[in-house]
RNA sequence: GGCGAGUUGGCGGAGUGGUUACGCAGCGGACUGCAAAUCCGUGUACACCGGUUCAAAUCCGGUACUCGCCUCCA
């Protein structure tokens, strides 16, 4: 079986054709971390974890490798630093207040991931651990005639690359007659960049030779990938939004320090999220975290669903709706799923539908097709393949939770008996609001626990009389 | 101003020339003391106008509307 994908770079439809079967490397931009993952942050992380669970189930679990950073030298991280020691009195170093924010950020960065079974990337550099990498790649710019240094900056300068522009379809005169920022008075062109910037005494920064100061965004993926893949590797990913500037101008630095690599030879990108039909931005107030999500009680498997619910390509439209529809049908799954034990392959019509540049809608259709089939082990094993769990809840096998609930039930069936149909429904009632689904068969009942059960309403229940 | 994406049935959402996508909701039925769950059945579609073709949701041209990027952003 081959794989396909839609390469941004080329506007097509390409085969993935590894440079080495034995090692295909697929580099991802992983979070800036100042603040928790919001669902736009998620979705990446749950494509390309999709994408990875399927390059490794093609290729072989140890041939795979997946970069993904932690950008932690940011003025964002800066400025949410210097508000939160303003805020407790300036007692803590400022660069000590960033490692906290940057460290803690990264946890709850994790933990986050952790509940949508996101798996762990082989590598997850961060940024502060690769300055001499980072440093290294600009000097060789220079050398080569495609940086400058100017006002204690250092510059990739555009137009000493002529297919600048090329990877997000740009054209850099248009930009530039189009451009609405104010030009720094520094760049020899309006779309120079930055690769390295001054930091004064109070901001992180680095000796180099130009000068104690800081990395620019963009380098920090060209040196990561370098230093992990070498100059040539098989697929980038990130958010459409990644691909004018960062991704440009991350393409247009390593190809320059290396004229004759490829850099990433697929380029893939998803869509971006809207809510409720509209932009999600902090300005807004509209944007939600996976978190939020969380402590509502939304489950991670809900949430991991219903990015995968939409091809990650298009726009997700992140709503209300569409979220309470994948919780029930992942409850669906779970219940059809009940004590199976799945050891087989995923079923060759999911994979399929991945092969085809990562159809996860059609994957989805697909188990449903397999849902009605007999063949339970691969039906589970399906699902699990896209990343969520189907293993029941491990509170209904306590002992005190069985005991009170079969009690209940018992009382129940004996008002049945007696055919006191009133009581016996108060007792469903009482079970069904605990969060205790009850399922009546001619030759006794069934109970399970629902997603809101809750331990506490069930004890006050059974202690009331009916 | 420049660049790009989208417009599919009540809702969600696939589909790059020819067969019912699929799911949710709705409706009808089975099952049930009544339910829940489950199962069976079922209707509704391709923004608009032209063109290409034996054949178009799918290709080409145009129109309208929505949205995004160009500034930090997944």
């Amino acid at each position: 079986m081959e794989l396909q994908f839609y390469n941004t770079r080329t506007g097509t439809r390409e085969v993935l054709t590894p440079i080495d079967k034995t090692n295909v490397r697929l580099y991802v931009c992983g979070p800036t971390v100042y603040d928790r993952a919001h669902i736009g942050n998620a979705r990446p992380a749950v494509v390309f974890d999709l994408l990875f669970r399927l390059l490794r189930l093609q290729y072989g679990v140890d041939h795979v490798q997946y970069v993904r950073n932690i950008t932690d030298i940011d003025d964002k991280i800066n400025a949410r630093a210097a508000a939160m020691r303003q805020r407790d009195g300036q007692q803590e170093e400022l660069l000590s207040v960033i490692r906290r924010i940057t460290d803690e950020t990264t946890r709850w960065y994790h933990d986050d991931m952790a509940a949508m079974n996101v798996l762990s990337p082989t590598t997850e550099p961060r940024a502060t651990e690769c300055i001499p990498e980072m440093v290294s790649m600009i000097e060789s710019l220079i050398i080569k005639g495609h940086a400058y240094e100017a006002d204690g900056h250092v510059l990739f300068s555009v137009e000493s690359y002529a297919n600048y522009g090329s990877l997000a379809g740009r054209n850099v005169e248009e930009m530039i007659a189009g451009a609405r920022v104010e030009q720094a008075p520094f760049k020899r062109n309006a779309m120079d960049f930055v690769l390295w910037k001054p930091s004064s005494e109070d901001l992180p920064g680095w000796e180099s030779p130009w000068g104690r100061g800081r990395p620019g965004w963009h380098i920090e993926c060209s040196a990561m990938s370098l230093k992990w893949f070498g100059e040539s590797f098989d697929i980038h990913g990130g958010g459409i939004d990644l691909a004018f500037p960062h991704h440009e101008n991350e393409a247009a630095q390593s190809l320059c320090a290396h004229p004759n690599s490829e850099f990433a030879k697929m380029w893939m990108h998803n869509g971006l999220l809207l809510v409720e039909g509209k932009k999600m931005a902090k300005s807004l107030g509209n944007f939600v975290t996976v978190k939020d999500l969380i402590d509502r009680g939304v489950d991670g498997g809900t949430i991991r669903l219903t990015l995968l619910s939409t091809h990650y390509r298009q726009p997700l439209d992140w709503t209300e709706r569409k979220l309470a529809e994948m919780g029930a049908l992942l409850r669906r799954w779970r219940r059809l799923s009940e004590g199976v034990t799945a050891t087989g392959p995923p079923h060759s019509s999911v994979v399929e539908a991945l092969a085809d540049d990562l159809n996860t809608p059609k994957a989805i259709s697909a188990l449903h097709a397999i849902a009605k089939e007999e063949d339970k082990m691969a039906f589970k094993a399906s699902v699990e393949f896209l990343g969520l769990s189907l293993s029941s809840k491990p509170i209904a096998n306590r002992e005190d939770v069985k005991k009170i609930i079969e009690t209940m039930l018992f009382a129940r069936v004996q008002a049945r008996q007696r055919r006191e149909f009133d009581e016996a429904d108060a007792i469903r009632e009482k079970l069904r609001v605990a969060g205790v689904e009850i399922k009546d068969h001619s030759n006794g009942s069934e109970w399970r626990l629902a997603d809101d059960f809750n331990f506490n309403t069930l004890v006050r229940a059974s202690e009331e009389k009916w």
